[in-house]
DNA sequence: GCCAACGTTGGC
DNA sequence: GCCAACGTTGGC
């Protein structure tokens, strides 16, 4: 079994929390994930790994990429249950952001769980999907 | 354990 | 602003 990195896509509606914001924090707490599909996927990320900083809502497309920093650790917000949450850093910005329009028009997408299940906050995107949006990426 | 009702998310 | 999709809750 050789470790591989894994790839992963996070949503937020920039009226929340935008990615000039993250990147100009330069990190973020993950936490308020309150979704249990979404919770397992934020404890199966491991520090190294890249996921891509999707806008929900408002503009609709990728802008770039963050890096896990802290695994999983007990989301300090969640009052009851069982939650967690992990530190991302901010690793690029896409020279020019990704669509939804763009990603629902490249066959190698349309496959994503951001079609597939738009609402889950938190996802896998395999190697292929990542390298294809980082080409999309480039404009 | 089933399923209707409800709340939330997010695209349109 | 609307509504479809999904997850959660609660009555039975």
């Amino acid at each position: 079994m050789s470790k591989s990195r894994h790839y992963w896509l996070i949503k937020q509606e920039p009226t929340s929390y935008a990615w000039s914001a993250f990147v100009k924090d330069g990190r973020a707490a993950w936490t308020g994930v309150r979704n249990f599909g979404a919770r397992n996927n934020l404890r199966a990320m491991r520090k190294g790994d890249v996921a891509v900083y999707y806008h929900s809502v408002v503009g609709k497309e990728a802008m770039g990429l963050a890096q896990v920093d802290v695994e999983a650790y007990p989301d300090p917000t969640a009052d009851e249950g069982d939650w967690s949450c992990v530190d991302f850093v901010p690793l690029k910005a896409f020279p020019h952001p990704v669509t939804l329009d763009m990603i629902k028009g490249s066959p190698k997408l349309k496959e994503m769980v951001l079609l597939k299940n738009s609402r889950l906050s938190v996802q896998p995107v395999t190697a292929a999907e990542f390298a294809e949006i980082e080409k999309l990426a480039k404009g």
